[in-house]
Order: structure tokens, then sequence, then C-alpha cells
DNA sequence: TTGTAAGCGTTATCAC
DNA sequence: GTGATAACGCTTACAA
């Protein structure tokens, strides 16, 4: 058949099934209001016409896209991941689509990606992060759109967010560590500008280690894009030093992945020669090595409470304004002071 | 300011700057088109009243949403998170968003989310693999919707797809593996109902025994979920079963990562006692198993081939409407025949 | 319970 | 180059 068939609109099955275009769209967004007998009829139409309806149409007379924008740093990272695949399996349970784009951890590139998702006409947005361009807000506000911030908690009190507290994930690592008799410690952080979770997580290891009066000194700070082959630079430089530290806290779990490996590399042995931890912890990394502390993120949950608090602010619920999800120190083997280090202290 | 705000809308920077509302749709998309006199005038009225351009109204008047959607398996596995990061980024660079859903294996669900999708108006589709329910190609062609399947090549030659030849993949492993000496081998795979890349992994194992003769017994051949439970599962039950493999293959990297995580907890050596081969193979994944032998996919260049191939369309260009990626067998380590087994066969 | 008809904010086809 | 104006397909008061 070589028909021209436009595509089939409301009317034609308004038309089939003897009824207004009114009661077809009733049929099809309220089925309840209308008479089961029409309703029967409207539904054999759209069946046996194979109708679907426009979107763009739709949106246009209700006000509503039904689509939540996500703006996430990466895809690559298996922790953003994690929390997409959970936003988007219940957005859809709930009848909602996911318009994604990611930003690479650029500023520029998220507002314009935001900008852009804005135009599409979402009805909500899930960012990343507490700290965005002022910009973003603006464009928000501009056309009222609901919104929440994720993984941190804002601290000003002014957004609603649902995430993690991650200074004190920091301490909980730093403090187990001082347990154990660390004093010399580094960190390989993840790039800390426009990131309040890198951020959080140094400012949490030096509270912990100020405690006890101990610095971080600059040099055993090494800040780097979250990568294995970061992780791997990182604990080289740190381990090559005149001084090497006892103790590597790693960013994420990539990095102190990364870190492991060159450990490996350079024969340095974990934990006897150097204690490596770190973040994030997905499942297939700390199983892999299996020495590592890590603290857990529980990322699921995290990308399903996002939407159910976006979907229900837009159902008229009243929500939490923020929500901070619990994380656990995952302690795992041990992260006892190296051998060297005891010996010089017991000789003291 | 409580101004109660109505949304500016094209008629308000029209009235601005003085022109009509036909002259500012051009000025902002044909700005070519324009005077540049009146250009200025219309960009700065813009400016001004922050005028952000409604996606609905546009899409509805101009029959494009600039938008395409992908329908994927899940996010949680990070090859599939790859794949989907490349192909949103080239879309973006693009000026087109990407609408994303994951069907979790289920067929019925591939079938609902991807007509949210359509509704929602996609300009394009991105679907995953080959195998899909007819009323999804019937949706597509009813609203004429250009689509490209990935991951695999679809032998029908019915459909535009750029992917691997998943069963060559298959027949390189085997090979390599017969190439040592292995003949009992057996095989972790992942669900192959709907998944014809599962399939054609498991059908070129097959094929490549066959011509030695070799044939793979239905209790060496374990079907299971993709998952590092399902690796551990299906090696503890093939190598405690009475006649254990020298060669165990899985058919990805998890549940590669899965089976050598297993053989730890038992105290089975690799490869010393039994090969483990993979495919699909994470940076991730294969820097924790140095010895881990894998079929490496370009996964990252299949996301931005598949993204051309659907915008160059949606421009009027030719394409090739089907295109075979390479992949790679990447032999790390040995991957020799078990001492037991060169013993046994010595003696003979 | 159903029908009538007025928008929703853009784009596109014409004239000018 | 620019300006009227008619679509675009659906929702939603309001009436009946």
């Amino acid at each position: 058949m070589k028909t021209p068939k436009k595509t089939v609109k409301l009317s034609d099955v308004a038309r089939l099934a003897r009824v207004s275009t009114a009661t077809v769209s009733r049929a099809i967004s309220l089925p309840r209001k209308v008479k089961p007998l029409t309703l029967a009829r409207v539904q054999e139409a759209v069946r046996s016409l194979g109708y679907v309806a426009l979107g763009a149409a739709r949106a246009l007379a209700s006000r509503r896209t039904h689509t939540i924008g996500a703006v996430i740093p990466t895809l690559d990272n298996a922790i953003f991941a994690n929390t997409t695949h959970a936003l988007q399996k219940t957005l859809d349970e709930a009848g909602y689509t996911l318009l994604l784009a990611c930003h690479e951890f650029d500023a520029e590139v998220e507002v314009r990606v935001t900008r852009a998702l804005i135009e599409r006409g979402v009805d909500g947005l899930v960012l990343l992060g507490t700290s965005h361009d002022p910009q973003l807000y603006a464009m928000m506000s501009g056309r009222q759109i609901p919104y929440v911030l994720t993984w941190a908690l804002d601290e000003s009190g002014k957004h609603p967010c649902v995430g993690f507290n991650n200074r004190a994930a920091a301490l909980q690592v730093a403090n187990h560590l001082l347990g154990f008799g660390h004093r010399e410690f580094a960190m390989i952080s993840g790039v800390t500008a426009n990131n309040e979770r890198a951020r959080d997580r140094l400012r949490g290891v030096r509270d912990a280690l100020a405690v006890r009066g101990i610095k971080l000194k600059p040099d055993r700070v090494i800040e780097k894009p979250y990568s294995l082959a970061s992780g791997r630079e990182g604990l080289r430089a740190l381990m090559l030093s005149a001084e090497p530290p006892t103790a590597v806290m790693c960013g994420n779990d990539v990095l102190a992945i990364g870190a492991i490996a060159e450990c490996n590399t350079l024969g340095i042995r974990v934990p006897q020669q150097v204690s490596i931890t770190g973040f994030d912890d997905m499942e297939i990394a700390s199983l892999l090595s299996p020495g590592l502390t890590t603290v857990h993120f529980p990322t699921a949950e995290l990308g399903q409470l996002a939407a159910t608090h976006l979907l229900s602010r837009l159902a008229g619920k009243q929500v939490a304004w923020q929500h901070e999800l619990p994380v656990e120190l995952k302690v795992r083997g041990t992260t006892a002071l190296p051998a060297r280090t005891r010996l010089r202290r017991a000789q003291r």
C-alpha cells in the first residue's frame, strides 16, 4: 500500500467513535470521567486507528510535558550512572520521561545544557551538587520550574535537596585511620572547583586531623580529575616523595583503585606499607580490592528519592525541603599502621 | 517584587523590538535571513526580557523536537552507560537533547517505554540490539521515525544499524583458547532471551568448537543475568562439578569478574587451574584482573556513531545502512592449559 | 455525561 | 527583508 496516510489525530478518533474531540481527550486522560460505553467506543477507535497522541500539542495546551530533566557531571562514572538509573526507573513508573544532560564538570556547559532542557519544557529538574552558576537558579525560578539538588546538602538552606553529608563521611574515614595510629596522611582528591562534594570530603579530612593537631601539608594533597590514571599518578607522586605518608585517602573509588593498581606496579604492599581508603564504593571496585576501606553511599536510593521528591511537589504535596541520606563506613581487611612506622615509634 | 509576570513570549519580544513575530522567529532560527540592524534590535529585546522559547509550541508548529530517544537495557551496566554517555555528548554538540529509557531486559517494558518516547515526540530513536517486538517497528514506521539499531548487526538487512559482530568476537576468544590446547570448555552466558548479543556470543563459541569437533555439553552452559553474583554462582557450579572445565568463557566482563572473585574464594588459581575470559572489557575490570583476556568493544565510538548516523539522516544526508565496528582481542597474561590437564594428556 | 469553541506560542506561507 | 495570518493538535472552561 502506498497510502500517503497523514498521521491520525484526535479528531479522526472522534469522528470514528462518533463523539467530540473533548470526549476523546477525556477518555484518554480521565477515563473515569466518561461513560463506560462511550469509553469502550473511543478505545476501540484508538486501537483500530493506531492513534498516538502528539506530545507537543498536548504540552502546549496543558502546559505539562511529563518530562523531568537531569543534569549530571558524567555517565562515565558508574556512581552517577547508578543514581541516574534509579531516577529514570522511578520516573518511568510514574509516567514521566527523563531528559538527560551531562556537563563534564564544566560550569559553562552546565548552564548551556540546563537551558536546553528548560527550553525543551521539562516539568522539573534534578541537579547534581549544590554549587551552580547563579544564572541556573535565575532560569529555573524565571520559568517557575521545581528542582531538587542531589548528592550534597545545601548549607544555605535556600534550596530543596536530597543528599549525603560528604564532610561527615570524610570525618569517619579519617577518624578510623587515626584510631589505628596513623599520623602521616595524604589525600588524592577530585577537582574541587565547582564541586562541593570533593571540597567537603577534603574539608572533613582536614577537620578530623585538626582535632588531633595534625595538618595536611600542601604537597600531601593532590587534586586530579576522577580517573584511574589520576589515582596512579597521585599515588606515585606521594609515595616517591621524601616523606611518604602511611595513609592515603582517595576522593572516590576510581581514584582509590588507581592508587592500588599503582602500588602493585611499584611493588608497594597494601596495607602493609600504606593504607588506601576511598569513597563512593561501587560493588565491583570493592570486590576486587578486598582490603579497601571506603564509605558506601546509597546511590540508587538517592535517585529514587530525588524522583519522588519532584513528583510529589508536582502533585502539589508537601515534602521535606532537605533530606539527608545516611552513609556507611565499610571496613574491609585492616588499615593498620605500616610496620616501618610502628617500628620507628617504638624506638623513640 | 511580587510581579505576577506571565512568561515572556515571542510577541512580547516582537512588540519591544518593534517588529513582527515572524521576524523575531526568523531572527532566532535563521539569523542570516534578517538585516543585521533588526537582528541586533531583536537580540537586545530577547536579552532584556530574558526570553526563552517554548519547546512545545515550537515543536507543534515545526514538527521537530530536536530530541532523540534512546532505549537501552540498563544504566547499571557500565558498558551501556558508556555508550549512552558518548551518545548524549554527540547529540548535545549538535543541539539535540537525549530522552532516555531503560527496559531492564524486559520486552514488554521496552514496548511501553518506547511508545512513551514516541509520544513525547522524539525526532529519532536509538535502540539497543536487533531483537525487538514487531510492535516497535510498527510504531516507528507509523510515525515515520528514523531509527538505528546498535551493538549488534541486523542479519536480515532490513534495519539500519551500527554495531559489533558479536559472533566473530566469540570466535576469536574460543580460537585463542583452542590454540593454547584447551578442550574442556564452559560458558557462563548472559540471558539469551530477547538478547541476540548474548546469543551470538554463545553461538560463536559453539561454532568455533564445532570446527574442532568439540561440543559444549548442556551442563557446561550456564545462563544467568549479568551480575557479579551470577558470575560467582556460575563458576562455582562449573568447578565443583564432576568434570570441571579448563576454560570458562564469560558473557561479559561483569560475569568474568564475578567468576574470578569466586575462584579466589574457592582457592582456585587463575589461570593455573582454570582460564577465565570475557567480553566487553571495561578499563576498571581489566585493570583489576590483570590476567583476564577479553574482547574489547569500542563503546564510546559506538555511541558517537549512532548519534551521527541519526543526525545525518535527519539532515537528509545519505548514510551507510549497516556499519560494523571492529573489536579487539585483548590478551593479558596467559591463558595456558592448566597443569593437571597437560599432565593427563602427556600420560596418554 | 457530552459538546462547543477558545486558546496554547510558534512556525511557515504568502503577499508586500 | 518584513509583516499578516493561518495552521499545528490538543486541553479545558463553559454550556447544554
